[in-house]
DNA sequence: GTGGTCTAGACCACT
DNA sequence: GTGGTCTAGACCACG
């Protein structure tokens, strides 16, 4: 898991969107100390700023707390909220590409397919069978 | 079809994508002309820079072709090639989609039932059934 | 003998410089006709606008002369004053290159070879040899 | 060394060309820092958007890279063929100068006398000798 | 401090 | 009217 410099999305977000997956995905529980920041920083080679800056975004969300010379927490409801958020995010992406392939035509079957790709291109666990040949898209507008 | 301004996303890629889309789309056809860079600007409420931008690096792209004091002109081989890069766009936000979904430990079936849900929250014609609730994520991280 | 839209060259003074160097060259002699706007305008593929300015700038040089409904006319000192305008360009240009060649230290025996290229390459009638392998490079900063 | 604001050629371009005869004279070298954005608007006087165009520009060519909040640097590959564009920059200008003059009927003595004048004329250190009247002829149609 | 995007408004070359 | 370049000045993300 890494970030991508080159998305739009500014790094303190991917930063943001990896602790929020890490909660939904329940590596980090509720009441469990976060890394570092500057641990953080390290792991991704970024200045520790960034990571300052995604974690008070985080608190601002409510979905963890950050108590001086201790370290950042996830809170009680962040360990519930964040899987929701997490689902939103992802149904957001799918609606984008949706919106877009509609735009140029694209019918049903063809937008299904080009997903069960993904799926398969992507896949990790259960019904594992492709390689993954997925590389970044510099085009997409997210 | 407008844009949004609080995306990430340069406005001027967000306009780039709607040129493609339109091309792709067969709204415009090879040898057409485009609509004017002031124009442009005027629909979206942009300043006229951004969608002379746009339209430049479109030309780089080879989508399409400007005259000096004619206006913008679709490309022949930009008609055909619109349609793939549209379509790798697609898959690009299924793919980040299910990226993101896999890092929060979500199941191919539930990531399916979330895109089966937007396929029918932004159905357009054909299969149309539940228009649902569907409504832009800010917080999407592209 | 074309124009090329693409220089950064407006095509008006491009079609000057052709009429200077016709002078220059002898073609047109003083008190002679030149080709009409519209004809030259139907010859470039050009608007005649473009024409009409590069007839007039002309004319504010005193190279040449245009009357009402007769057509425009090769002044007396226009004929020899072309030459020396004719002449200027061309150092004007070679001043150019040397300058940039400079600024990147090539030395004189490197930028005389690249010279002596190009005097081959576009050689026309007396010492006629190479083959004309010369194409424009748009990176070519005037 | 600065720029011509009367030059046809775009400002950003002649910021581009000052960039890579800089690499190629071995003044940046691979992997080293380039002036900044705001400081060379500075140096050159010119907005610092102007700047920031050459440099993307320079990007797309592969000449630089650049890291937002750090700078831009000469890539690898840069530095090699920076001499190499230059060369063919410094050619096309010595095949413009040809062009004309042969339109002219100039002959092939007379070209190399008008260019051996120059060589001399920008003479830097080894041969000089006659330091002459040049001066830029705002007339030179590129 | 760095690069990157955007707006507002100007002027130029060309049809 | 068209596209193309430039300025002035703003705000954002990153170090």
């Amino acid at each position: 898991m890494c970030l991508d410099v080159n998305s739009h999305v500014p790094v303190y977000e991917q930063i943001m969107a990896h602790v929020r997956t890490g909660i939904a995905a329940g590596i980090y529980r509720a009441g469990e100390i976060l890394p570092s920041v500057r641990a953080t920083a390290l792991r991704f080679v970024v200045n520790p700023n960034t990571v300052q800056r995604a974690y008070q975004e985080l608190e601002r969300e409510g979905l963890i707390e950050t108590r001086k010379g201790r370290g950042a927490f996830v809170t009680a409801d962040g360990a519930v909220s964040a899987l929701g958020k997490t689902a939103t995010a992802v149904r957001a992406h799918f609606a984008e590409g949706v919106r877009l392939g509609r735009a140029a035509r694209f019918k049903n079957p063809e937008l299904n397919t080009l997903f069960q790709q993904e799926l398969r291109a992507n896949a990790a666990a259960s019904p594992a069978r492709a390689p993954s040949d997925r590389s970044t898209d510099p085009d997409s507008p997210a």
